[in-house]
DNA sequence: AATGAATGAGGGTTCATTCAT
DNA sequence: TATGAATGAACCCTCATTCAT
């Protein structure tokens, strides 16, 4: 339980860090971890880089912090959603909406994640923190797969796990791989319509994965 | 086979710019692009800092390179593919297969992609060659969904640019953020049995992606 | 004796910017501009290349530095004669022989204006500085020659410009060239003897100089 | 006594060494010594750095030799000069004419002078053909110096080293020193107009150098 | 809480030069 | 005669980090 400072300098030390942080998402997303610039980190947030490791400790960890950040962002944002667990095929596109949403208008949680794979998640190891928020993955999807079996619409030998991944990938990899993807097809993968065109057919795919086998 | 050049001089030169290129790939996998040393790289292929810019210029034509011969050596195993077009579910799901086991066994390619990625594909830019390549991108499918189509076994309204992204996004994904999911999902993702189980159900994913609507 | 800054930190720190200047004048003297070498200079100061650039930015940055303040201990050490305008021969005679001391005494600001003028005054013109200590160039001959004018000593039809590049040229090149002049008259222009009959020359020349004209 | 060679590999060869040595004059001139780049070089020769080495053994001696060609054309370029000595006053101007225009149209010639001074004449010293070559510098100087006394038109008291000197200076200087003069005087030192009142006005001077003392 | 001064190690890159054919 | 391949040392500059105040 963290107990909050108060006092005019204890404010203004809030809000050194937070400003910190924000420009930390902001040049890791744009430079990468190595590429990102101890110095540009702190010029960006109008600071210097003595307070960078005043609040942080190092390039490294502070790192780590943005993970633990911009994974909780994520994990509140979903928290917010109001699912109508007595209509799971709609809950269940409510939730790939806004997961797809999510990832379309937070690139640097895209980018963060991605760039934290690319060091083969040696940051998210280091954080406890992580570990407890990550523990929530699945927690909003189960219990809409279960709504969705007990009366029958969805699959019975179905793994949630599959679930989560299947809708993570459809919606992570449009985003995360966009720029070679858009060259590689000739389309403009940033575009609005492209990008509702395929918020459509990952919508109803995700639904088709969920349906009980089809009679061929 | 062909020599392309005589003189044992000539063969040993192509032999060191091989071996900078591949040590290059197996570099930049490890750490990235910015953190992947020029010295790294040249140690790691057994000869010196100087040859890396005799042979490729910089440190970022060197990644362009790299970016050219991995997507090159995709295209080449892709190439090599023998598909039923006369059975087009089998052949689509061949190609799940193909794709699935080449990403599984072939991380570099999957490393090398996110990383332009987060370059906002600017290597990729400077590539004609590249260009050249990826017109490619969908040649395999089409003429498999089409042979589909034909047979009546698959959906009319069917863009076959979504066919293509539904494909590499449950292949990608997996392997690209193995690290974080498995961190988040509390399984390892490296696991074989895992892998086998994921294979199953995209490889049924996709088929249902590409059947006619489902009557509900 | 004026204390720009307070704080022991901070004095030192200008004695640090000091001594790299100094290092920096007598390295580039030495080996001139390219030839001088970022990582001599900081030795040479007892201080280390990332002191030079958090100072001065660049090596050309500093360079432009030794310049202006060359030409501004120069323009001091002009500031400060004591000419005595109701004698003008006797004035520009001191002014000569002040201007031949000046440039025996300080071989650097020879060599730091011919290394300019190799680099065709590239770095003058990035110099602000300089242009307004340049304003100044004809500033103290002008008097000197108006009083002359005025008491019938000197030509009507004289050009400022012309006895100002005079004075520069006899004096400047007998010390720019001494190696190689040395070399082809057979003499050490070295010599004390040498340099003294040569001032006498030049002196007695300049006065021919900006005397009416001759009767032939 | 140079033997030359014939056959056509022999004459090829002679071009590139010529190629290469115009090369290295107009690199060296652009870039000085330390800046010059042997590869710079080379590609201006349309050769190859080997070559290079092959004919002049390295950087160095490439730079001897530049300084004995540059001054062997200026000693060919004089030898050509008809003075009539039965004129002596009308030689002197040529001679300061000729000096004159050769500085202005060759500043390759001024610039080698200069960076080899700058460099102590540390290359002028290993050239024994140099040596020879700059013998003469007084030669063309001293017979009209002479006619001139003999005709009781010039001083008696005169040192010709004096005289060599000064016209060095007054030719030389405002070549060399051009781009700083012209931003200190604020005038373009490169205009016709002013290399032409430039010359009448040394022209006069270096006679009013050689008359007998002005009576005051 | 905040900041200028300082640093050693290392970044990508280029240097003049030599080897082998 | 001519040239591609190779090299070690050094280039200018920047890195993440710590010191002293």
């Amino acid at each position: 339980m963290v107990i909050k400072k108060t006092g005019i300098r204890a404010q203004q030390a809030d809000q050194t860090r937070a400003r910190i942080l924000q420009a930390a998402i902001k040049v890791f997303t744009r430079d990468g971890y190595s590429g990102g610039r101890v110095d540009s980190i702190s010029r960006e947030a109008d600071s210097n880089d003595r307070m960078l490791y005043y609040y942080f400790g190092s390039k490294e960890h502070l790192f780590v912090c943005v993970l633990e950040h911009t994974y909780e962002q994520f994990n509140k944002a979903e928290g917010k959603l109001k699912l109508d667990l007595s209509a799971p095929v709609q809950a269940l596109q409510d939730l790939v909406a806004f997961i797809w949403n999510y990832y379309v208008k937070h690139p640097e949680f895209v980018a963060i994640l991605s760039i934290e794979n690319l060091h083969k998640g040696k940051h998210a190891k280091q954080s406890g923190e992580l570990r407890r928020l990550s523990g929530e993955a699945v927690g909003v999807l189960r219990p809409i797969i279960e709504a969705g079996q007990l009366q029958g619409l969805f699959r019975e030998d179905i793994d949630i796990k599959h679930v989560y991944l299947m809708i993570a990938s459809l919606c992570y990899f449009y985003n995360s791989n966009r720029h070679t993807l858009s060259s590689f097809l000739g389309e403009d993968l940033a575009d609005k319509g492209q990008q509702k065109d395929w918020l459509g057919f990952i919508s109803d795919l995700v639904l088709r994965g969920v349906t009980p086998p089809i009679q061929r």
